[in-house]
DNA sequence: TTTATATACATAAGAAAATTAGGTATATAA
DNA sequence: TTATATACCTAATTTTCTTATGTATATAAA
């Protein structure tokens, strides 16, 4: 886990990345792909997550699609045409902010 | 200029960095040097810096030196034998949370 | 069987960290 | 003399997150 400091800013870019390439996803199941990928390093919070998400669908970068699993609600979201948009600006961004803290900080970033 | 939310949460690793490779720095020259290195893509701001510089020595983190430059007062920050340890904690902290990034985000980093 | 854990949503109070705006003051270039 | 640069600082507000709490079902363990 990292300090909670550094996770600041980086919900939004998170979420549109997993949803980018996913056709839908849930908000818990954003929490568990995100705990999966990271091992555990990256745990998003639901206080800070369901209201992001709402957010962002007010905004109309996510739609939403509420099913009923046995007698639980569970509610999709998925990006819409604007919504992709937005999610290349924000990794593009991302991207250019890391290799700018990269050459500042004169780290060296191992390669997949 | 990146929007205002990515930079949050790495100000203090930045003044750890800047502060450890050179023997000390003012709060303004700070703001000039990072400015400098990241040709303008991150300009911090007074009222961030300030505060957290101050945070910073009464953590005991950074000790001051003030200096008198014509009639106008210059506070240089250096930092402490503690601090250099928190120093390389923040920066191999953020090294491994970008490597988490990259990965998660699936970005390729330009190497230098 | 009842208790803990997992699933799945949500909001609200408070803390943390920043922005924005303002203040003081000197030095210098237009 | 006016704008910009240098150089410090604080305060109000906003943004974004954590922590805590609430509702409710499903399932595995004790």
């Amino acid at each position: 886990m990292y300090s909670s400091e550094l996770i600041k800013g980086t919900l939004k870019t998170i979420i549109l990345k997993l949803l980018s390439d996913s056709d839908k996803m849930y908000g818990y199941e954003i929490t568990q792909k995100v705990k999966e990928l990271t091992g555990g390093k990256i745990q998003l919070t639901e206080g800070a997550l369901y209201p992001t998400l709402h957010a962002m669908e007010a905004q109309g970068i996510l739609t939403t699609d509420v099913v009923n699993v046995g007698n639980r609600i569970r509610k999709y979201y998925s990006v819409t045409e604007t919504g992709k948009k937005v999610a290349k600006e924000k990794v593009n961004e991302y991207s250019d902010f890391i290799d700018t803290m990269i050459f500042l900080l004169d780290l060296k970033p191992k390669m997949g």
